[in-house]
DNA sequence: TATGAATGAGTGTTCATTCAT
DNA sequence: GATGAATGAACACTCATTCAT
């Protein structure tokens, strides 16, 4: 295809390489391949992104701003924890979903090589969850509906590994069936609300 | 080298690619520089382990056996669940760890490769542990000190998710500091108790 | 920088084309790096010479003139042989250094080519220099300088070969030190004027 | 074809990049190409030598010993300096043509890079040469054959300079029919024999 | 049993060049 | 007149694998 539009052929190697990158992981995945899905030539990897480096490159910088967070993170409190905890999962589920691609790459770049673990932290938006939970934990605290005794830290602590399981391990590696994870999405809750609400 | 021992030889090529497979990942990693690790020609890869493919699988069959694991799970139950919790997270984190590599392995092939998930659960022995921790946590219960209304698989899950988490994102995903992982122990043992014990 | 002056774009091709040929040889140089330098786009190379091939040629066309020549060979005869030996053999060194990168280009093409022999003949103003030189000398064999023995096209031949020895191969091949070369002029010079002085 | 002999296929592959890389250039030559002559496959280059810069190396290396010229430098002094100008010369002349190949690259490498410049001089033999020439000349100084007054190391400089123009400029690179070159081989002699001799 | 020799398929990348604006 | 977009052909090189000993 002799599309003559520089940007739109970007996107479609991004996109490609998106996809080939996630299927397959990034050694496995071919430029000939990612070309070849993204209908243009081979030679435009080099000459847009300096190669398959790059490419990767440019894929895991795509899509990164989620502008759904900050609203997400700023809507009012729930009456209690379960519902907030279920909330957050539910929204967890939805966004780790859509950046399920980019997520493997580079976690399976990151088992190999640890350069990559800070990007981990980057596509993950793990530092900004963790900020706007802290704040709403802080406030369920202060509103009494928190336990004065529980560790505002760990507990968010705890609520991101429900959210990596139940957003990522479950429905990408272990390939648990999506009825039982939204179940688990409940039960979850349920405890992680037990184990931080007053008495 | 000559080693006229085929068993020999067999089990350095698995210890080998193990460790090339864990640390590079199985696409990168070469059959040559495992062969080389191993002290013998890359041919016997194809004779043995009928080619690289052969050779994960033989890897993955490896170290299966884990008896540590029946005698722990056998233990005279805690006086509290932040102590049942404490020690399963640390034996988690010291099994893991252990078996990092093949973990490390599967995983990175179950992100690209569906059918390498079943293997994750084996690898994993998750299904093991799920078994005999929703034992004792049942005792637990009908010892009163687990709270009636606690749905004990949903608790169990969480409990595999937080040693998941502590023995393996965090230690070789996101590359935490063993300092902080092991303050995450305590903490998450303690939420884990509030969050199932009896008021 | 958009340039609308073909004259001025295809001079300015040459010249870069004639650094880059000269530096890095034929087959390494590239027209990208060329147009680069230039200034220019890529695809001009191919509208205004034709490709790679023909900006080669239009290289080798270009500064062909060379009007000191005709002055120098036709400065009255010197005193002795040993000047006009010392006088041809700097002429020499400062007329082919200023075409040095020409000669580069057609002595590492006409190495590989035979075709391009002929050209070397040209650039060097190898039959230029010839003609005047036999002029010259026949002069000084009349005036009882050169001896009635020496064969003349001889000698020239000879005076050519240190005028390319001192002149190219010396300081471009060899990298022979100036300081070295120079001294090497009054050497040869003087050895020369034993050659064919009259007893 | 299959030769199952390391040794017979290196020297297949020294000897097919040799050819190679003196007809077009080590840029322009091919591993596909020299492989394909040496009728083995491309691999091995790899493999065997490193890459094709190893290659490279290797034919720069090989028939580097010319135990001829030993001989050649210690054989008896002649009567008169034209005829040891005569036998040096044509000695050049074919010891050069043996080694055209190699000549040929490495000038053609030393044209665009300086560090090639060292691997001529090497090659070219230049240094062991221009040492036999200046005991021999001195020998013919003391037998009063080369006149006091010769600087020894500007003749030698002179008889090398006519070596590498009959032995390589002329035939290599001017195309010189060799008819023509065995009449200069006699003329250079004759003016060299002038040059040096007692009057 | 074990291995050095050899290879076919495929990699990312480079280059001069053509196309469409 | 001039250029950015796009490409086909070719490159050196890597890899798991097969062959012959």
């Amino acid at each position: 295809m002799t599309r003559r539009n520089r940007q739109a052929t970007e996107t479609a190697l991004v996109n490609a390489a998106s996809d080939e990158f996630a299927k397959k992981g990034f050694d496995a995945a071919t430029t000939r391949s990612i070309a070849e899905t993204a209908g243009c030539s081979e030679v435009l990897i080099q000459r847009y992104f300096n190669g398959k480096e790059g490419l990767l490159l440019a894929v895991l910088r795509d899509k990164e701003i989620d502008s759904e967070l900050g609203d997400f993170m700023h809507r009012p409190l729930c009456g209690d924890m379960a519902e907030e905890a279920r909330q957050t999962l539910t929204f967890a589920m939805s966004g780790l979903s859509s950046r399920s691609a980019q997520l493997r790459i580079v976690i399976s770049r990151a088992l190999h090589n640890p350069a990559f673990s800070a990007d981990y932290n980057r596509i993950s938006i793990r530092g900004e969850v963790m900020r706007g939970l802290r704040k709403r934990l802080t406030q369920y605290q202060r509103a009494g509906i928190v336990d004065a005794s529980v560790d505002i830290p760990a507990a968010c602590e705890l609520l991101l590994t429900l959210n990596f399981q139940l957003g990522f391990v479950h429905p990408e590696l272990l390939r648990t069936p999506r009825a039982k994870v939204l179940r688990l999405v409940d039960q979850f809750a349920l405890l992680f609300s037990r184990a931080v609400t007053s008495a």
